[in-house]
DNA sequence: AAATTTTAAGATAATTTTATCTTAAATTTG
DNA sequence: CAAATTTAAGATAAAATTATCTTAAAATTT
């Protein structure tokens, strides 16, 4: 569905909407042993969200990450998308270069439903995720 | 979402179940000249499903693949499975190991109910999908 | 100013998926 | 029986993703 990249990411963007309280930034270092994600692999990720604006950064001690857009306007879908591109909701289901409900495949009609649903899910902003977690209305969530 | 390999093959299926008529068997050769695949990689991925009991094959001229099973009785998730597995649809949408309604990602209950919808979707027999081509219902399809 | 900390950038390697080729085995055709 | 055709099996390579490491740059701390 997604790529591991971009479920690193998606965990990482919750846990500084969670924990970021009054800090300026927070560490790479901070996130990738708390949510127990490869340093390396969260940093060069996180990078990417940087460069897409939705993340802004700062070096030395006391640096770190933090959002550049409120949370409230970041969606989980800009996470991906920053990540992993916007293919997965667009393309095909059965491969076909072009696909559409003029030419569809077999089951263009299906999948289609589908895929808006799953981009309906994923368009859910970062806070409305945090907020729900702190919120205690599910048990035993985990980060 | 699912692999090229499984694409591939389910248009291989769809193609079988639409071309064979009264052939004993169809060789894979016809099946990635008519549908663009590699042969190669079409050869490959059949075998899997020869070998889950989904399709027989048989050697040499007046060879080719056939359906062992009754494609009414073959579901597009039994050919995905085969091929991928059925991971997509039992893992987390985050990467956990484990989650559940007991212990949940953020996210689990909107990706449960999507996963299940993206299962029922694939739960449905290529007789049927072969069906739904032939009746012309749908304008300008493609295999 | 030197040492330390942290992100930035890019090199390198491991793994997985996709793609291609070769040889063998089974079957039919001539 | 020899040649041709087709799947079977496994080797090899290419591409994409994931993982790790190194060096540089920026900022703070001492």
């Amino acid at each position: 569905m997604i790529t591991e990249a971009a479920k690193d990411s998606i965990r990482a963007v919750i846990y500084i909407a969670l924990y970021r309280e009054d800090r300026e930034f927070i560490s790479i270092k901070e996130i990738a042993q708390t949510l127990n994600l490869s340093f390396y692999f969260l940093s060069k990720n996180l990078l990417k969200l940087v460069k897409a604006g939705i993340l802004e950064s700062f070096r030395g001690p006391k640096g770190g990450v933090n959002f550049k857009k409120d949370p409230k306007e970041v969606k989980l879908i800009d996470i991906i998308s920053a990540i992993d591109g916007t293919y997965i909701f667009e393309s095909c289901i059965l491969g076909f270069k072009e696909c559409s409900e003029t030419n569809p495949c077999a089951i263009h009609n299906k999948w289609a439903e589908e895929r808006k649903r799953l981009y309906d899910m994923f368009n859910i902003s970062v806070k409305k995720v945090a907020d729900e977690i702190k919120s205690g209305e599910i048990k035993n969530i985990k980060i």
